[in-house]
DNA sequence: TTAAGTGCAAATTATTTGCAGTAAG
DNA sequence: CTTACTGCAAATAATTTGCACTTAA
């Protein structure tokens, strides 16, 4: 899915929007960079993104940074993850897959996946199917 | 942990407060009964909930429901599931147990634990230890 | 009698939206 | 040019809180 072809890497964010059929504009460049920029898995929420986007001397709106966020998603280019009823976290990777979340810090991050095995899953009741199963790994601190 | 004696339901209702340290009010005594008053395992939001004791004629305001169900978490009378950004569910039953969540309705059931089998679970990082793991199926209509 | 609980209305927090201006194809 | 995108500021929605009043112990 994502294509890491060695090519200039705004080159790589610009067809990165593309396969989610958006405009490459300064602002979604600048997002994506911080994002996928270097191909590692991000989990941001619109605070810590705008944050960042300041910190890299990027001006962009809160506002653009959750109609980025939103559009990222509805593009299919990443996931939101629901841990914290009060914010929402995005992930970059696209797969379904564990995640660990922090309860001290509040921070997200993945867990193995190749860890995690499922042996048995309820079955979707009559009429439905399942869509995603996402398992959270709460932690604490000793 | 939930003795289910044969009791009078209202006396039931107070040693189940009593249990979490909180005093029978007339609004929890209500709310509990709506909860817990026949012994089913019971997925509400706080909206669900004021909107249940207005229809059993009961006079709750919702910063009483909102604060209750808190109090009710708080005192380890219920649990807080997060499944959809934006509003809270509260689980009466206090097992760590999977869900069903129906994307559609964005209603929450109980999945079937008995067929839930986790045979590895990534091992918690250093200086952390498993709190909790939540398991949410994520269903659709087919 | 006294600390806990209640209920309003106002405050907070995360997020969305209307709309006028700006930029990409 | 034409439509998508951006950014502010105002709007929303869920939830919390300040505070005067009520009630359980």
């Amino acid at each position: 899915m994502n294509d890491l072809t060695v090519q200039d890497p705004d080159a790589r964010l610009v067809s990165w929007l593309a396969s989610g059929g958006l405009r490459p504009t300064r602002q979604r460049l600048a997002l994506a960079a911080l994002l996928v920029g270097d191909g590692e898995d991000r989990h941001v929420t619109a605070e810590g993104l705008y944050a960042a986007a300041a910190g890299a001397a990027e001006k962009v709106s809160l506002a653009t940074v959750y109609n980025t966020l939103r559009a990222f998603c509805d593009a299919g280019l990443m996931n939101e993850v629901v841990v914290d009823g009060s914010r929402s976290y995005f992930d970059t990777r696209l797969d379904d897959h564990p995640h660990f979340y922090w309860e001290d810090s509040g921070r997200l991050t993945d867990a193995p996946a190749s860890q995690l095995k499922i042996a048995e899953l309820p079955a979707a009741p009559e009429g439905a199917e399942i869509a995603r199963v996402d398992v959270v790994i709460r932690l604490k601190r000793v």
